[in-house]
DNA sequence: CATGAATGAGTGTTCATTCAT
DNA sequence: GATGAATGAACACTCATTCAT
């Protein structure tokens, strides 16, 4: 079990744990079944994380970290529609390229606990402020429908979530662009015809 | 301590639990805690709830009972307009009303474990299902756009429990009626005029 | 097991406790040992104490003072000799009469940690600061020898100390008179002859 | 760290550990903070030394049996005081000349476990059957008191121990020559003059 | 019915020691 | 010899649940 390579190790442990996360939760995920995962002798663990809730939040801060460079700033002068539904394609895709980790994100990492919830609220308040702008800017230009800014990046986020979440937990056979197509469709018409 | 009915008693154990469990989340709240704020001894606790996953359990259920009871089927005979407006009208005010409860359900039941996910899951497929018949109809009237009205009624909630979120995670300032008309409008028409 | 007095079953486990301590030293003492020694379950120790530590000091600081209790200021207006007798006989009695408690002083507590031996230190210094006020007394009225008064207040207690821990520690068969006259005897006149 | 001699090597840990020892107490020291204070690695320490324990052991035997060296027998046929003196200065002068190592032998190492007790009972044993017989032939001489020789000889020790821990501990400023002179004033004549 | 003292299974973490390179 | 990554035994402590009174 000797000689691997330092960082290859970490890997090797927290994609175990993300594994494990996924699939009991944080509470049901035993250090035990982490270590047996990843091959590694109990102790080999914390030579390389702090604690549980040092890997776990290692994971979601990886994870947001990506999705984070996934987004990109929509610039108003171009034409949007390829900017926006390219930055829901790439969320999308980071987000489904990797369920598991898409699973403790939207699931295991809500309600952890308050320290927890305030990391989450943070990164969402974070996109929501960059959506937030881009939709001001769009208002301006009349691109953007009017009414509260905050409110609808909330709105948006919340159905983005809320999709990916179905199909990460219930498994909703959707091709990723045709989840894309979606979402922009009713990010830009809603779907009331009344 | 004597005189106390037996249903009040339950209540009153039930609503100490649910601030104890808003206020720490699921794994934080001990029931200690709960017996301490229900002004009961801890085996009372278990004379009336079969373990701490039940207490919590019912808490879960009564608020989805509640829940259920504000949506009514929209009828296409009639206008829409006023009918789904009331729908989110009745589900904003039964969530606003109990925060505490709100935020066990949007967060502390979320990613409990597998049973609980299940339960969750369950639950919004059946307001989901609900939602895509009354989408359905809509389409063959004309008035919801076309579209998977399955993706439809699955970002349709997450833009509702989006907001809600917010609202009771991060005291988001909003009236009732604002939400209400926002999330209509969103609905609605969706933001981008492209 | 049940209805014992709630003070009763506190001295049941600091028993136990105070033999398994004084058996095996601080470190190799488990909680295992004491409970079952003590004939409650785990659980149960938890409930009369804070911790591991948290025992060990009730016992130590017992003992402190029960051993402060033990100890009078010698009044110089009156003859001395049996006053000092008195406190000796005192301090000897308390010590022999519980001796797993004084290994427990005299061999456990020492060195257990920077926290503990300041509490060592400040016992012995309290008690020092007594003896180095009736030694000053003594020296005003001339039936104590001149010289730094901390310091033989000092070598006073180490020599008490020391026939203690032997006693306690090796069984030295002598009974507690013949450890007071000895003890007596080497204060007040040494040994040297010449 | 190539040419580094093999015993200079194991003089560089036994003084790291050491220095550790002292400052942090046996159990609180670890390996870790050994070996980083030495500048090897962990397992050149194992290379050198059995076990923690044995290294411990060790710095304990060397003491011991400085201190060993430092006491002579008195030769009741030549003048004694000196010879004492010189004996209480010899004894005074190594312990104080190394601090570190008497503050391990004072503290740490009491109540470490019972077969380390044995070994400080031994050691001190061995000192004590010097000084009883040098106390016996004193009484044959008439110019030490009367009275158990085994007990005069504890009683000495402990007041020397108890000075010495005190000046170790408290950082008591005193030179070594009034330490010297306060032991041999109070044991050739203690201090009451009633 | 109500109480609260007692229970004990369950687990994260530490750290001395080993051993492949 | 030297290294430091890997090991895993050991243990204190928590807390949901039970049950005698």
């Amino acid at each position: 079990m000797a000689q691997i390579d330092k960082a290859e190790r970490r890997q090797q442990i927290l994609a175990a744990a993300r594994d494990v996360f996924a699939k009991r939760g944080y509470h049901a995920a035993k250090i035990d079944e982490i270590v047996a995962a990843a091959g590694v002798a109990r102790g080999t663990f914390y030579l390389y994380f702090e604690d549980k809730r040092g890997i776990f939040e290692e994971i979601v801060d990886r994870a947001f970290a990506r999705l984070g460079m996934a987004i990109t700033r929509v610039d108003p002068a171009a034409p949007v529609e390829d900017q926006i539904k390219d930055n829901i394609r790439r969320i999308v895709g980071v987000l489904l390229e990797d369920k598991a980790t898409t699973k403790i994100l939207l699931s295991d990492a809500v309600g952890l606990d308050p320290g927890f919830d305030r990391k989450l609220l943070v990164f969402y308040e974070e996109v929501g402020k960059l959506l937030r702008e881009s939709l001001t800017d769009g208002q301006a230009l009349g691109i953007v429908a009017p009414g509260d800014a905050q409110i609808l990046a909330v709105l948006a986020m919340g159905a983005m979530k809320e999709i990916l979440y179905q199909v990460t937990m219930r498994d909703l056979a959707l091709g990723e662009e045709e989840i894309v197509e979606a979402i922009y469709g009713f990010l830009s018409r809603g779907f009331l015809r009344v």
